[in-house]
RNA sequence: GGCCGCUUAGCUCAACGGUAGAGCGCUUCGUUUACAUCGAAGAUGUUGGGGGUUCAAAUCCCUCAGCGGCCACCA
């Protein structure tokens, strides 16, 4: 044995022992407690983050119930990642000097799909690299012809059950990424922006009335001037008609709840195509909408003159024209916020599109009883709450995508529609085979939607598509999963839609808990990004201090779901603790009856009697550092288990029994032997599901170079 | 504006009703081979401020302040 504790010589021979083994591999156990977690699917072309080092709780999960003898598995996938995946792909090909619009649909499918392929193993070696006892023999990915049939076959069905519908609402558009995104995919930051007064002239008297707007330019396609219904000041004007200045339109006065007497002049105008509020006005209202900017990001016919202008050039069109007509008031400063597009940055525009749409209220019910009922148990508990009142605030979901790499929505039109013979709803139907006629008006005239699926329409069913395509005898087995472990960033975007889908299709919540983790930061608490530089690299820390100890870096003394901060210093303390782990173990080892020198003393089988006192207090310590750590184990605090176990092997079993020891056993002492090696083992066992590669290594060396921990029970 | 979390030793954090702990750092001492990536001894805290409940509060309640996060609105 090395002096040292040298990870390189062992990481990568235990992950490809455990991988020849098959420790990993799901496979049913009927007389076993299965127990089983999906990996949340990282990216397919991305590197290894330390977002995905954090799912080391569930490879901590899956080791100790495996020791504990229960029938696991753990899920591997990647994701396709949609627009993500999209983007990247285009920046490749803007390297080229190309774009997407190059190329056909199907063509440039098929490249993204090249792509990806290329780099799906990245994510397998660098999970494998952190010690992951995933089941790498069954990877799953959303394009898998058997994934995209079942996905096609939930929106049948949510079609069927009458939860879809295809309508015009305004949608997140970003018309540099030329696609709509849900309200989850936009970020907002707050801008400085300039609050105009305009004033709009009444049509039958003389006056005006001024409003105040951050968008000019929209004013073209205005449709109303809304005013609080309790504001005196223009109490006398509702029902008014007022004409749109540049563009000559009539439009009426009217009072909605809506406006805030006290903001800006306290009229306010309305563009229902343009503004998510005006939008909901305009509902109310019924009032006409009329789309001046298009999704090219320009003026469209509708806005007169200014047509074919980007927005900005209209805006400071607009304003010009306003000024020489002396309707532009006062202008000033204005903080506010602006979407923007989280993948491009650009700004987003509100557009009214026809999209699919997915009724989220029934859903949802059930899955707030479900979560009340306790059927999904929620840890850190604080989260429970959370996750009640994201599901009781999730509005309508917008499933339409319109890029190309994702699973395409299986929605067909009937152009018969249009002369009215078919009588379907609105000309759509959705068939999961593609169709050779209409099912209502056996037409055979129809065009497949160019839209594709949100990528969390197949994420949110991911549950059920793993191992349901793994066949049914491992989808009655394992489902419901047994943890879903994943960032508390993504209850609202993953957890709360996985658990909505999972319910109303299989009946099942998909997992009986959520166990959530927190972020890793820096020394300072700052999160890590790219642009302040303190990206810390997962596989650099491999390189230099081996997996093991970014493991225990994240989990020592951490509370579970809290943010965790990773720091050299700390790294440093977890290499000092494996490098004694090590000389704990070689002292023992190398004391061995078979490895001491010829020459040593008589071996003295009975211990002195105080010596004997110092081993039975030894096991009566050992014995409650078990209970505990159950315990502990089983309430998911893992920062807590490694933090006693730590002390205990450290500050007790050698500063204290072994030192106490030591001469004895280099004596020869065998009884001595026998219960320092057996508690050492014992403490290596429990102390695998953190620091997986050396204690497997310990193990070996105690044990023979073909066993292994994993078969070993506590 | 609504909700949630955090504030404990120089730093990073544990303890969550019963005499405040760990790691790192600091001080002093110690190496004829398990480990100097080590060992021994030690210093350091009116547990953010104020009030309350209790025999007993870092821990429960109220309140104030600062930090962080999520959500909603911003015409």
């Amino acid at each position: 044995m090395e002096s040292k504790y040298i990870p390189a010589l062992f990481e990568q021979k235990l992950s490809s022992f455990w991988e020849t083994k098959g420790y990993f591999k799901g496979v049913i156990e009927k007389d076993k407690k299965p127990f089983c977690i999906i990996l949340p699917p990282p990216n397919a072309n991305a590197d290894l983050h330390l977002g995905h080092a954090m799912m080391v709780y569930e490879d901590i999960m899956i080791r100790y119930r495996k020791i504990q003898g229960d029938n696991t598995l753990w899920m591997y996938g990647t994701d396709h990642a949609g627009i993500e995946t999209q983007f990247v792909f285009e920046k490749h090909l803007k390297k080229e000097g190309k774009s997407r619009f190059d190329f056909e649909r199907n063509v440039l499918f098929q490249m993204i799909f090249d792509f990806v392929s290329l780099n799906k193993n990245i994510m397998k070696n660098q999970l494998q690299k952190l010690g992951f006892g995933l089941d790498y023999s069954n990877p799953k990915f959303p394009m898998d012809e058997n994934i995209v049939k079942i996905v096609h076959t939930t929106f049948k069905k949510l079609f069927d059950d009458g939860l879809t519908y295809r309508a015009k609402k305004l949608v997140n558009y970003c018309v540099n990424c030329g696609t709509s995104f849900s309200d989850l995919e936009v970020d907002y930051e707050e801008r400085e922006g300039t609050l105009w007064n305009i004033n709009y002239p009444l049509r039958d008297e003389k006056g005006s009335i001024t409003v105040a707007t951050t968008r000019p330019e929209t004013l073209l396609g205005d449709t109303a001037i809304v005013v609080n219904p309790k504001d005196k000041r223009y109490k006398k004007l509702i029902g008014k008609y007022v004409i749109v200045p540049l563009i000559g339109r009539e439009i009426q006065i009217i009072a909605d709840d809506a406006v805030d007497i006290k903001f800006g002049t306290g009229a306010v105008k309305v563009t229902p195509a343009h503004d998510h509020n005006d939008w909901e006005i305009g509902q109310r209202h019924s009032l006409l909408h009329i789309q001046v900017i298009g999704t090219d990001g320009k003026m469209t016919k509708d806005a007169g003159e200014y047509v074919g202008l980007t927005i900005s050039k209209a805006r400071e069109a607009v304003l010009l024209s306003l000024k020489e007509k002396g309707l532009l008031g006062e202008e000033k400063k204005h903080v506010h916020r602006v979407g923007r597009c989280y993948r491009c940055k650009r700004v987003i525009e509100p557009l009214p599109k026809e999209q699919w749409f997915i009724s989220i209220k029934p859903l949802a019910q059930k899955a707030i009883e479900a979560v009340k009922k306790g059927e999904v148990e929620v840890y850190p508990k604080r989260f429970k709450k959370d996750l009640i009142r994201i599901l009781d605030n999730f509005i309508d979901w917008n499933i339409s995508r319109q890029i190309v790499w994702g699973i395409r929505i299986p929605a067909y039109k009937c152009a018969e529609m249009k002369n009215e013979v078919c009588q379907h709803e609105k000309g759509w139907f959705v068939s999961i085979e593609k169709p050779t006629n209409c099912p209502h008006c056996h037409s055979e005239i129809f065009a497949q939607d160019e839209d594709t699926f949100d990528t969390w329409f197949s994420s949110g069913q991911w549950p059920y598509v793993t191992l349901q395509t793994s066949g049914d005898e491992m989808y009655n087995h394992f489902y419901p999963t047994s943890v879903m472990e994943t960032g508390h960033d993504i209850l609202r975007a993953w957890v709360a839609r996985m658990l909505m889908l999972g319910i109303h299709i299989t009946g099942k919540v998909p997992f009986k808990t959520v166990f959530l983790h927190g972020l890793v930061r820096d020394k300072h608490g700052q999160k890590m990004s790219k642009s302040k530089g303190n990206v810390v690299n997962p596989l650099e820390v491999i390189k230099t201090y081996g997996a093991d100890v970014l493991r225990a870096s994240l989990m020592f003394e951490t509370k579970e779901g809290s943010d965790v901060v990773l720091t050299d210093e700390k790294m440093i303390g977890m290499r000092n603790f494996g490098n004694k782990l090590w000389n704990i173990g070689r002292f023992i080892y190398m004391n061995r009856p078979e490895n001491r020198e010829k020459n040593t003393e008589n071996i003295d089988l009975k211990p002195p009697v105080d010596k004997k006192k110092t081993l039975e207090k030894m096991e009566k310590e050992l014995e409650a550092v078990k209970k505990n750590y159950h315990k502990n184990m089983n309430g998911y605090k893992f920062g807590h288990v490694l933090g006693d176990l730590h002390a205990f092997i450290w500050h007790r079993f050698a500063d204290i029994y072994l030192e106490e020891l030591k001469e004895e056993l280099k004596k020869g002492n065998i009884d001595i032997q026998n219960s320092l090696e057996k508690t050492f083992l014992e403490c290596i066992v429990f102390l695998h599901p953190f620091i997986p590669f050396e204690t497997e290594a310990l193990w070996q060396v105690f044990k023979g170079e073909n066993e292994s921990i994993l078969k070993q029970m506590v």
